[in-house]
DNA sequence: AAATGTTGCGGAACCGGTTCCGCAACACAA
DNA sequence: TTGTGTTGCGGAACCGGTTCCGCAACATTT
């Protein structure tokens, strides 16, 4: 079965195979030939080589996704979604692991362009200097998702609105003494914007708050959990993602506290099992599919040169359950 | 920033190309010639193009990957697995998602084929005529993950031992009334193989067996879980994966059962997040991401043509938590 | 009827590598 | 000195497409 060739395709139908190729490619080829043309692709299923296609044209129909972790629930559903609106559009997706080391994902961006991507959709943890040289030198689209620089299109999560509204509606509810579990602010998003609309609400209310940070890792929080079940006294722990608040609720059973009982606890993400969980933990549910799908949509519009504004945001929506208690 | 050629290289070195591609492909070349081709590489940091490579060898460097889809934990953690390996060997790995669509993953054969991919992991759910008949046609070493079938090199996880153990350990601690919720019977290593084991050990122990089936849904798995809380009575239910384990658990708490005070629930598969559960799932631990790495391994193996087993297991190992109660 | 487009098509060059072939230079054995 | 191997290297063909150029046939304008 070894490969038919546009040379054969030529020879059969007893053309050019230059005319063949105009024939594929939409030139101008008369209705005999034409006919001819396609009747010997049909019998033989002839399909062009990519790899003498890209040799010349230098492009191809793929867009790199470059992901910090492959097993994160966020980036997992920002692929699906991606995948499936590229699929349609008859692209493919490349997709390359940073195993969350910046240094790669440098490295990763000139990859891709040296193989010949048609654009890259990177889920972003932190925009530095040489990232956006590398954007610069390669020369190729790139979509921000997740974070946001004024000079690299970006599609961010409204975390800033998303997280005042979620603190506003604790406030609401009478909770005063809280505490925050964050991560570092090398995550811009997570890290700072996020906990800043956090803050905000609840300095409004004149709450008061305490501080942990932590990673982005379900163990290391499990032992702040503790901590807080032994020592605090808050009526609420508020977490910067649904993870850390797994972690907290580990922590606190641990301790022997009850959700929400003796305390409350939220999370944000909107990781589809916080709803099966007893008790179901409230959220913020992110739409991390839909965003991979307009984040498909946007890179192709930006290879065909549309503009599109540097930066979209998406949705979110508040996900109110067990977790957390109405005090009034 | 165009691209330097093997050609700048051979002009600015005064050798012939060919001498240029020799060099780099480890043929006989002078030392003096050596140098000059060295140091002119150097200063321009060429790199060969990969289409004009692969269009002669008609290979690549990149491992196809099949996944069922991108949203589970299991295909996160083996990808993970594989992509880590491969990128050691200096391989790349392309995704492909097929949206459990069996036809797709038939397409997808063909389809990687036909980008040269220099091998393909499967990660199957089911094998049909149709599948086996791909894989001869495209003439490219195949490894089946998760399944296992005598035509196909497969690696696969020991369901019936597994199964056989845990279900063991219930006896032993003397559970006799139990629920099985399983899934269909077309993926064979869950549907078939898992069931049988846990079979085997209940009916050794002359156990009552009541069995549901449902999907790999949670969701699916709720309304099981709020029947068996109002209905039965047995004393414990085992689920085919954790995610069964998750929305049966729902289930009960809606029906205002505890776990594992009133009925005892197990899992199966080792989700990270089972230990964090409050109560903590009992469960067995698969090594998907060991897998992964040792599917890609294999895989290499097989392109250079060393001989492997037809068939693989890997290890398990029991976790025994706070969701199943002893009874004696 | 002559001048001026259009359209359809073949030939050849080109993309950037790899590989085959043959020649020249040199070393060594006879 | 002649013959026989090696080794190093250049030239050319090839992989399978795309694109430029030019020519011939036909249609349109004046």
């Amino acid at each position: 079965m070894k490969q038919v060739t546009i040379n054969d395709i030529a020879k059969l139908a007893g053309v050019a195979k230059s005319t063949v190729s105009r024939y594929l490619n939409g030139g101008s080829v008369g209705q005999a030939t034409r006919d001819k043309i396609e009747r010997v692709i049909q019998e033989t299923n002839y399909e062009p080589n990519q790899f003498a296609q890209s040799l010349k044209s230098k492009q191809t129909k793929m867009i790199g996704v470059i992901v910090p972790r492959l097993d994160s629930y966020a980036a997992s559903r920002t692929m699906m979604g991606i995948d499936e609106r590229l699929t349609e559009r008859g692209y493919q997706m490349l997709v390359v692991n940073t195993a969350q080391q910046t240094e790669r994902e440098i490295e990763q961006l000139y990859n891709l362009a040296k193989q010949k991507v048609a654009g890259i959709i990177w889920l972003g943890t932190t925009v530095t200097e040489r990232h956006l040289q590398a954007i610069q030198d390669i020369q190729i689209p790139v979509l921000l998702i997740g974070q946001e620089h004024g000079h690299v299109h970006s599609l961010v999560y409204p975390d800033f609105d998303a997280a005042y509204a979620l603190g506003k509606q604790f406030m609401d509810w009478g909770h005063r003494d809280i505490i925050y579990v964050g991560v570092e602010e090398y995550d811009i998003a997570v890290g700072q914007t996020r906990r800043d609309g956090f803050l905000r609400a609840f300095n409004e209310a004149g709450a008061d708050v305490k501080i942990y940070t932590t990673s982005f890792k379900i163990d290391d929080a499990i032992p702040i959990g503790m901590q807080i079940g032994h020592e605090q006294s808050a009526s609420l722990v508020v977490c910067a993602t649904d993870n850390i608040a797994l972690g907290v609720l580990k922590g606190l059973a641990n301790a022997g506290k009850t959700v929400p009982g003796d305390i409350s606890v939220s999370g944000f993400g909107g990781y589809d099992f916080t709803e099966v969980l007893h008790p179901s933990i409230t959220t913020v549910h992110l739409p991390y599919r839909r965003t991979g799908s307009r984040a498909a949509d946007m890179i192709l519009q930006l290879l065909t040169g549309e503009t599109i504004p540097m930066k979209t945001f998406t949705t979110f929506e508040l996900k109110l359950r067990e977790s957390v208690d109405i005090l009034n």
